[in-house]
DNA sequence: CCCCTCACGTGTTACGTATAACGTCCGGGT
DNA sequence: ACCCGGACGTTATACGTAACACGTGAGGGG
């Protein structure tokens, strides 16, 4: 039967004896001193009946607008990433908006082309943890871009949502110190963007403030078994052996714990892990992670409201969200030997 | 400059010096007969000069069909989820299809209305581990549908692309039997879909050609708190305790894992545990979990191969995809006393 | 009594594309 | 000489929506 092609606004006009003009004015709520009450209420009952739902098609054909935003993420397996997304997603659906995501090969970066044929139409371009020359293509085509996880952009530039990276590693670096650890080995993400070069940066600094305080660093892949290796460097390598291990990222803690199990070391009694992110991996494992819990929705919430307001020719100042450290039990006072 | 508006089919005619019509003949790869070599030659150059990308709002409105699905999954946070997306992605990218979420709060399948906005923009569904019913308003619309992981359909049903579940988990019984066990605990996911019934089911099956084999099972949620919780009733229950425990996913053998610790009992020496799916998780562990791999991007993939078949009117015919075993370090014979 | 204004709608158009339905030119068969 | 048909394009149209630019009465001020 008919079920199948769905009605159109004609159908409807047809249904409340308006013309479809009225219908569009009506439903598109922009009637106020245009239509009176009484036909407007047709309107929305015949809209109602007949199930009428807007051609998104034919709608973004006449606006030139789509009312889709993309998101760029390194990787959608990576659970912050797929947080990120779901927090965009969420303020997207409130303002009626879609987020496609795009279709990046694990890790890398739009390199292909954003615009080509198959993606969708796009209002405006939300990237997460993007290096920023990684994006010309996208700022140079004139569309809207927010950034996320990128750093102070200079004023004039894209907007951004940022996490207080530098705060977390502090809190980190305190936390630690506090519990009397001098010794520590940084393992650092081999990645060069905004926030690895912060979370660098932030120990240094912290730790270049307390007496005594020792710092080395060892940098790996973003992975559990380079995360491994990595540790196990850092155990064993000459010199007195570091009582903690600062990790960038709740896989490397991961990695770290493996390590030291290897060697015969217990966390947290031998040696202190600290991880970063907060994810479920954190309290799958065993020591649950200390780690530095990251709002990834509200991330991509703020962003994607970011790109929202740019879009509407709102003025969007420049976000960071806080992050507070989870204290849990793969951390302890160094051992006294 | 004019940098900003695209230019649209008939820029490229005046520019090839042809009409708007035989631009669409050309670019759309219909024109042989039509049009001769030396004139597709000088649109397809026009086009590449002015970087014309056709407007898509216009082509589906004109077409009907928009060249987008829509994969609905119950939590992208979910590794197998993720990765269940990306697979669909490449497939979909392939074909100049786009992909979009559907955007659930966790854990809820489509309650809300998933004709809402984006029913307008899709032209079929792809389900993945949705229980049969969840999905009634999408087939009663006339969408076309792929089922993912929800068993193999009824004959004149959608098509499914399912996982050799049973066969995974026959497999993982035979190789804790292999290894001496027999009082085995199943800790089963506490949610009622096609896949975790199949689950429980076989590993009645199979344990029970097994001589002396005595089988219990736990429900949990399917999170690590909920697991550990069960593993704890399960390896404190009156009678012997059990030298296995199977799991319904990795994430319950994490926290099978903690349970077993906290219990002051050694994985794998005191109590074998074995997963489910070869996340991330099973080696970020320690020790790593032994664990069935499940090919979450081939199920993406294929179910976006099954839609676009269907979409072509093309049979399709239902596709069970090959899970194998991961032996790792949680397993070992049990203890000999 | 006439015209202006306001309230309430309607006719029409354009968005960019794909395609059905037409030309037009030209060589060849009868 | 006439018609036919293939090769090569073009003209015109429809998709469904949003919004501009007009009607059209009714009521009121002058």
């Amino acid at each position: 039967m008919a079920g199948s092609d769905r009605p159109t606004s004609r159908d409807v006009a047809r249904a409340a004896g308006v013309s479809q003009a009225t219908v569009s004015l009506v439903l598109g709520g922009k009637w106020r001193g245009r239509v009176s009450e009484r036909t407007a209420d047709a309107v929305r009952r015949a809209a109602g009946e007949l199930e009428y739902r807007p051609n998104l098609a034919a709608r973004s054909l006449r606006l030139g607008r789509t009312r889709t935003a993309l998101l760029v993420v390194p990787a959608l397996t990576h659970e912050y990433f797929a947080r990120v997304y779901t927090g965009a997603a969420r303020v997207a659906d409130e303002h009626d908006f879609g987020v496609v995501l795009y279709p990046s090969p694990e890790g890398t970066g739009p390199a292909r082309d954003p615009f080509g044929s198959a993606r969708a139409a796009i209002d405006g371009v939300i990237a997460s943890s993007m290096a920023a020359d990684a994006l010309s293509g996208i700022a140079d085509g004139g569309l809207p871009l927010v950034m996320l996880d990128s750093g102070p952009g200079a004023a004039g530039g894209p907007p951004t949502v940022d996490l207080a990276v530098a705060d977390g590693i502090r809190q980190v670096v305190r936390h630690l110190v506090g519990l009397g650890h001098r010794r520590i080995t940084h393992l650092a993400a081999d990645v060069d963007t905004w926030t690895f070069r912060v979370r660098a940066q932030t120990v240094r600094e912290e730790l270049a403030g307390v007496a005594g305080a020792e710092l080395a660093t060892e940098r790996c892949e973003l992975d559990v078994g380079p995360a491994r290796a990595a540790a196990v460097r850092a155990l064993t390598a000459p010199g007195r052996r570091p009582t903690a291990l600062l990790c960038d990222g709740d896989v490397l803690a991961a990695g770290a714990c493996k390590a030291a199990r290897g060697l015969g070391l217990r966390v947290p009694d031998d040696v202190s892990v600290s991880g970063f992110d907060d994810l479920s991996l954190a309290t799958a494992l065993d020591p649950e992670l200390t780690t530095v819990r990251l709002p990834a929705e509200d991330v991509g919430a703020r962003g994607m409201s970011a790109l929202l307001a740019l879009l509407d020719g709102a003025p969007t100042p420049p976000t960071e969200l806080p992050v507070h450290l989870i204290p849990r039990a793969s951390t302890s006072p160094p051992p006294t030997d």
